[in-house]
DNA sequence: GCCAACGTTGGC
DNA sequence: GCCAACGTTGGC
């Protein structure tokens, strides 16, 4: 049976956003997100599709929340931050050869008119439905299930 | 600023 | 391969 080639998968990604915040994204409307240095996060990211959506989250900050909608763009390219000596991402057991890390090109979709917070998806979601939501958890890159996506963007849009 | 929960590093 | 020590993330 033919499936769609076109299927697309939905993502989160954490930024603090004093560090690189959505309005940094609305004004320069695509960027690449490199420095991600953990490896459950890079094996995340090599999974993106072009044409893959992601919620764009805000960590580390007063009110953590889901503020805004991504979509990948180009994918499988070489983080170069991590050859950058001066770089807080440098790496120096990268080489260019082989190159550790990789980052992808997102583009702003939209910023959303009301934000999605931390409380208000533990109130909403289960720790099932939401990795980001399990005690303890790091990760800066998660898969959402289409699920889940619709269910936010349907909150979000309202 | 605190600190729990991880991930990574390196000696053995 | 184990594990102590250390570094980082990120909510609070």
């Amino acid at each position: 049976r033919l499936q769609t080639m076109t299927e697309i998968n939905y993502w989160l990604m954490k930024s603090e956003p004093d560090v690189y915040g959505i309005d940094h994204l609305m004004k320069e409307k695509k960027t690449l997100w490199d420095g991600i240095r953990n490896y459950q996060a890079r094996n995340f990211m090599r999974q993106m599709k072009i044409e893959d959506k992601v919620f764009f989250y805000h960590s580390n900050c007063k009110e953590p929340a889901i503020v805004g909608l991504m979509k990948v763009t180009r994918t499988g390219l070489t983080d170069h931050t991590q050859f950058e000596k001066s770089s807080k991402y440098y790496d120096q057991k990268s080489n260019k050869k082989e190159p550790r890390w990789d980052c992808v090109e997102v583009k702003f979709l939209q910023k959303f008119n009301k934000k999605l917070t931390l409380h208000d998806l533990r109130k909403k979601y289960s720790q099932d439905d939401l990795i980001i939501l399990r005690k303890g958890n790091r990760l800066s890159i998660v898969p959402i299930s289409l699920e889940i996506a619709n269910d936010l963007i349907f909150c979000l849009s309202d």
